[in-house]
DNA sequence: CGCCAGGTTGATTTCGCTCAAGCAATGTGG
DNA sequence: CCACATTGCTTGAGCGAAATCAACCTGGCG
């Protein structure tokens, strides 16, 4: 699949293809660049930790390219995935703004380009520009929303129904239909990630892949799955925006 | 005890003593004054709603006075617990910032004073003073913060160790400790709520319950807690702030 | 009084976790 | 190139925490 190379040239923020689809769209030509002179970026490879938990915070960091994980430990060792973040998205915000240590790591799961800007720098924006703030507080709000049904349906739903309904998610990003109205979605996860992400072990994720596969409503090779009837599959779940 | 009386007058917005710990500090004398004559108070009494999940946000809700759980439903009926809301709570403004319907339904426990402020009026404070949304702002993102470990948690741990912490969190607002250092909680919450609270059902809880007292942690009686050795009890749990 | 909601307790089931083993793919060093 | 470790995934067996189902008790209230 489409293994693409990330380039190595550092990007001008004016340049950059996210920059439209972020926070940072409210930004005038000035404060642009100001941004673009106290940004700094930086690659990373897979394993790699942009930052951890528990670490304060020292700025703000844009996923130009790549996908990262924010996960969570547990004092045994073992983690639970709140969430990935993908190009365009702004890491650490919610630390820097609520003033408290970063409550997830940032672990690169495919090669990333980061850029970071400064904490201090950021205040002045923010500082500068209400728009900025504005924006900010549209996203977090959203985050918000999204944390509480998380947490609800990690609550109410079985293991099966919660996949099923990650499957949905992912659908977003990584899936394509063709022309027979079947889904492919090339997963940019393991096993294990996927098992984080809805908060169960990776002995229990392939059982109920196996289920499913039985049941006849998927079919599962490495990283790709197919499924026949998705409107079939993604049927029984209480439908969300 | 202090089963207080909440008084009907109608309180202006200057006088209110929430006003000072609550996002609406940094309101001019103008906006203040705006805002009080745009406000319609109102009387809920337990079992009521101010608004339901799915609704569109009218406006925000302050919570002057009382005890309001936010809830969220599922489709079999059951319910779990969001959160709680103290006085000086503004309620709803997730909701108005993010542009999309409230996720979560407002269940009053206790009689409450609320006030209303129509959507309009708080956009406009909104542009008027960037201070107002920078306060929304670090509170959202606390608020993702205790999300984000909530839900952590209620992945990780058993129903005995969520629910000490829970003890732990309500012990701030309703507990009293004696001159021998002894915890008395006074909840605020049936049964049924407190396990909705910590995502499980009222028999587990009460087996819990019946557990602690057996190990002689604390004593429970109606919705009183007595607890002979809070800092032992509370020992055992990966600490927080 | 009877009714009902909230709470507790008991019996049983089930879902998911733990522990353990096996297997395929990949890497590594001799 | 082979022996070997390593890592990720799957499967099996057993266990345990919590859900479910059901009964019963209590206190409040018409």
């Amino acid at each position: 699949m489409a293994r693409r190379k990330i380039s190595h040239e550092p990007v001008s923020c004016f340049a950059c293809q996210n920059r439209q689809r972020s926070e940072w769209c409210v930004l005038t030509e000035n404060e642009l660049s100001r941004f673009d002179k106290a940004k700094s970026i930086r690659h990373y490879k897979p394993g790699e930790f942009i930052y951890h938990e528990g670490d304060a915070c020292q700025g703000i960091h844009c996923l130009e390219d790549g996908l990262v994980a924010l996960r969570k430990y547990n004092v045994d060792g073992q983690s639970t995935l709140l969430g990935l973040a993908n190009p365009g998205r702004t890491l650490g915000y919610r630390s820097l703004l609520s003033g408290s240590p970063h409550v997830t790591s940032a672990e690169v799961i495919k090669p990333s380009r980061v850029c970071f800007i400064d904490r201090a720098v950021i205040r002045e924006l923010l500082d500068h520009n209400p728009a900025l703030g504005y924006q900010f507080l549209r996203r977090a709000s959203k985050d918000l929303g999204r944390a509480a049904v998380l947490y609800h349906q990690g609550q109410t739903l079985s293991v099966r129904d919660r996949f099923i309904h990650l499957l949905l998610v992912l659908r977003g990003k990584y899936g394509a239909l063709d022309k027979a109205g079947a889904l492919t979605i090339e997963l940019p996860l393991s096993r294990q990630d996927l098992a984080a992400l809805i908060g169960t072990r990776p002995e229990t994720l392939a059982r109920t892949i196996r289920q499913l596969e039985d049941d006849g409503e998927a079919h599962f090779e490495g990283r790709l799955i197919h499924i026949a009837e998705p409107e079939t599959l993604f049927a029984g779940l209480g439908l969300e925006s």
